[in-house]
DNA sequence: AAAACATATCTACAATTCTCGATATATAAA
DNA sequence: TTTATATATCGAGAATTGTAGATATGTTTT
């Protein structure tokens, strides 16, 4: 859990946009079709929908959060699931809140 | 209150480290000769002097910090001492915690 | 096996940040 | 009122980040 690197990611209004989007993904996301839950979280491409940025953009932004270990990725098939760290994403919130 | 414009600030080894010393000045700095307490805040040189970076990028990240309402900077004569906007601080905890 | 699709990686350029030395400004000291 | 000191601002080059299109990879479908 690195301070700066997670301060890196949230340096970014739409990387922190997609945290809070996948906080509620019935809420801000269409329902999956071969998939009929979010235990695993939101595929790239409605991630990448919902900010109308490029798909490798988006990409990139992902693989970031996720080299931060603020995400998780899951492949199914063709798709690739992102969801959110909570644990790591609480441990960043208590360091901060703790020596900040 | 910009959650960005703070989580930038914070995206820096150099600046994170700044807010911590500036916890507690007694500990991490020392006295001022001119003053005798640190009710407000600390000198830009004594921050240079701890860090090793030249003062125009100290005085910039100060700035920066400033500008992210992070620091309160108070002149006496020629020096500028600067000390923790706690409130804001507080406020950038409660809401990462609350949103994120 | 070929075509289609979702995502990842590569390449490149624009924008921003990092960092410094030089210079300007404000204040204090001589 | 000249000089010294502390800090701020300017200008610049290096490093990093933002962002996209093109291409590669992995998976499914035909």
């Amino acid at each position: 859990m690195n301070i700066v690197e997670i301060s890196k990611v949230l340096s970014n209004k739409t990387r922190v946009e997609i945290l809070k989007w996948l906080k509620n993904p019935e809420e801000n996301f269409p329902p999956h079709q071969d998939i009929d839950h979010f235990n695993d979280g939101v595929c790239v491409g409605y991630i990448q929908d919902k900010t109308g940025l490029s798909q490798s953009t988006i990409s990139t932004y992902l693989n970031s959060m996720q080299n931060a270990n603020l995400l998780i990725p899951t492949r199914h098939g063709k798709w690739t699931y992102y969801k959110r760290n909570e644990k790591v994403i609480k441990a960043y919130l208590g360091r901060l809140t703790k020596e900040l």
